[in-house]
DNA sequence: ACATCGCAAACTGTTGACAGAGAACAGCCG
DNA sequence: CGGCTGTTCTCTGTCAACAGTTTGCGATGT
């Protein structure tokens, strides 16, 4: 059997293990990251750990020159700001989904729903995460508008991960939020742009309150 | 006189370089950019040059592995969907602007607007172009999101530039904007979020309609 | 004991060099 | 004369080394 050995650079593969390194919790918020530290840990040559590092700058890493790289730490002013381009980039993702899901599209939304609400009822919520993520980002996809879509994988999806792995979810959030699903996905099949905008709007604010007031109340714990 | 020589690092110095390259039409779209013939011609090493141009890296090159980096080409479809970030995200910050604005700031605003009034009673519109963007970044300033903001300036706006390299706008449309930026303006008087975030929208709206109409009668020709 | 100064270690920014992959081109065969 | 093949040449990905800077610790003086 002929396949590639490595037909990703050691800096993409660098780049993941960063990632998966800073969502999982490995590297805190704050962090410094020394490229030589990093460099001899992985067995490899400080060029490629530059280069995900540069690549992860704003995402994930802040870069101070001549001072080096920390992993972003951001309080509840920035998870609120990063609500609002949720609310501004999702909702016209959903509106320019509305004009232009197929069919199939539909079918394959409601059986991700149904999927989502066996698994709320079953299990905790713990899998609300990935879940909601899962269909966020399909909408974006759905949307067509590979801007949209892109941005908000490696510019808010990070981030929000980040922010999700040291806080859980109001209890009877979940249900919440699927009753929303639902909501969206019903003027999706509609194909009213402007209802669908709306409600994955007033979703993702509702997502905001939700999480900024547990937020809250954790901090004055 | 003590002054620093060099504060920035040369990737920056690079990056800015290249920028200015690309948006003032001397790097045409498509072309390809070899690391090594840009070291050689700025007398710098291959490392600053790398550095650059993957901090450019979807917004004004694109790279292929093995291949090497070009400048990005995009035709109607991209340029629609650059309309519809915008759309979303200056709908957003006109929103949050119209929250928080100071009266100071809108003093401000309102000698912008005064002045390019002045600008197209005066000229042509040649420097429509830049005016316009003035506006739009201000509001983005002042929503107070950064995330907003360095978004629309890091991928919006040197894309925008290139595009408006190559087309100059409908006779008229210089008049058209400036009374749509007023109405933006009267809203963020009023304190009014959703209607300032209506009028932004409607003007980025008019904006795509304006510009794609322009550029399928010039492809028609 | 405390503050200050100086030094050394570590780290970042930059450079030059090497190996492997792609592309262009000349030559050969049908 | 056209298409295939092997060579050469350039370019990218990667690495090791150098220079300048920041940081932290220790020595020194008060």
């Amino acid at each position: 059997m002929v396949e590639p050995i490595r037909l990703n650079s050691l800096a993409s593969e660098v780049f993941d293990r960063v990632v998966d390194a800073i969502t999982s919790g490995e590297f805190e918020p704050g962090e410094k990251l020394s490229e030589s530290k990093l460099a001899r840990e992985l067995g490899i040559s400080r060029g490629p750990i530059r280069e995900a590092l540069q690549r992860l700058e704003g995402k994930l890493v802040q870069r101070v020159p001549r001072i080096g790289v920390r992993v972003i730490e951001f309080g509840a002013d920035g998870l609120r700001q990063l609500f609002y381009l949720r609310e501004a980039m999702e909702g016209m993702a959903a509106r320019l989904a509305a004009e232009n899901i197929s069919d199939q599209d539909l079918l394959e939304l409601e059986k991700m729903l149904k999927r989502h609400e066996d698994t709320i009822r079953g299990s905790t919520a713990y899998r609300q995460k990935t879940m909601d993520e899962d269909f966020h980002f399909t909408i974006a996809r759905l949307s067509g508008c590979t801007n949209i879509s892109n941005l908000l994988l490696s510019e808010v999806y990070y981030q929000l991960r980040i922010h999700r792995l040291k806080s859980s979810s109001r209890p009877g959030r979940a249900e919440e939020a699927l009753a929303e699903h639902k909501k969206i996905l019903h003027f999706l099949r509609a194909r009213d742009p402007d209802q669908a905008e709306a409600a994955m709007r007033a979703h993702i604010r509702s997502a905001r309150e939700s999480t900024l007031a547990l937020l809250d109340a954790n901090v004055s714990v």
